[in-house]
DNA sequence: CTTCCTCTTGCAAATGGTTTGCATTTACAG
DNA sequence: CTGTAAATGCAAACCATTTGCAAGAGGAAG
């Protein structure tokens, strides 16, 4: 299954005119196994294995490419760095624990928003960002 | 009436236990007079004429020391650098012209999402951040 | 009004995330 | 298999922000 992934997401890549290179392949099969936003620095630490080695500026330029081409969405947690997880087509937000940086992907409550404001500001609207901090179960407990 | 306003952050600026310096009263002056979120650069590159100087270095530990004791309210844009504007104490969002940069302050479209949220999640929620992206109706002619 | 202690500032250097220039290497079209 | 444009490694630059330290300035107490 996580193969069949990659291998959508590799066609996806080759189609946008970017070319299958080993540190690519990588990237992508971290951004695949994990489902959830992760910074350059988080992949680059999952690859950092001596066979698998690349530089971290190879994961920031790639992440730039992918970004650029739709393959990855920018996600800002308000942490500072910039997060991406691939674009799957499904409009959604984030849940953000303050404990533990737990992430929750959340349906998006804003649907008929854009629509009305649309009306009242007599902006086009492009798009809209959200999210929602707050201490998981987990994380209350303690 | 700006004259007021400055006297009225001057007295809570002295309530949070910090001192009134010429530097600070500056800062707030910025603030006030400008309705709307301002990064660490914008502020100072108001007050570079020569009898007002002050450091840049200046600039960010106030804010820091402003938004620590909630005089104001630290804002993200979704570009990079921290806004801040005055804490009014009136919750709401932004729309963002992604042409000129213009920001258009938001009343809050999910007074109900965070007590729905924390019934389906666990979560105890604590606070949210919405931006709506968009081109203002000026940009839009161009 | 003066003094003293503590907070604040200026200055310069460090930091952290991200980007860039350039020579070398690699993917892949022909 | 070969040539060429694209991608990588490496090091240095960049930009917003933070920090260490010595000098300066608020303001409470006298």
């Amino acid at each position: 299954m996580v193969r069949e992934k990659c291998e959508f997401w590799e066609k996806k890549l080759r189609e946008c005119g970017l070319r299958l290179t080993r540190q690519r392949k990588e990237i992508l099969r971290v951004l695949i196994k994990t489902n959830g936003p992760l910074n350059a620095r988080e992949i680059f630490s999952e690859l950092t294995s001596s066979e698998d080695f690349l530089e971290l500026s190879t994961v920031y330029r790639n992440l730039q490419a992918f970004s650029k081409r739709g393959l990855i969405r920018e996600i800002d947690l308000g942490t500072g760095e910039k997060y991406f997880e691939l674009n799957t087509g499904d409009h959604h937000h984030h849940l953000i624990c303050m404990g533990c940086g737990e992430v929750l992907p959340l349906g998006c409550p804003l649907r008929h928003l854009e629509k009305d404001l649309s009306r009242e500001t007599n902006y086009s609207i492009i798009d809209h960002r959200l999210n929602v901090y707050g201490v998981c179960p987990t994380c209350q407990e303690k």
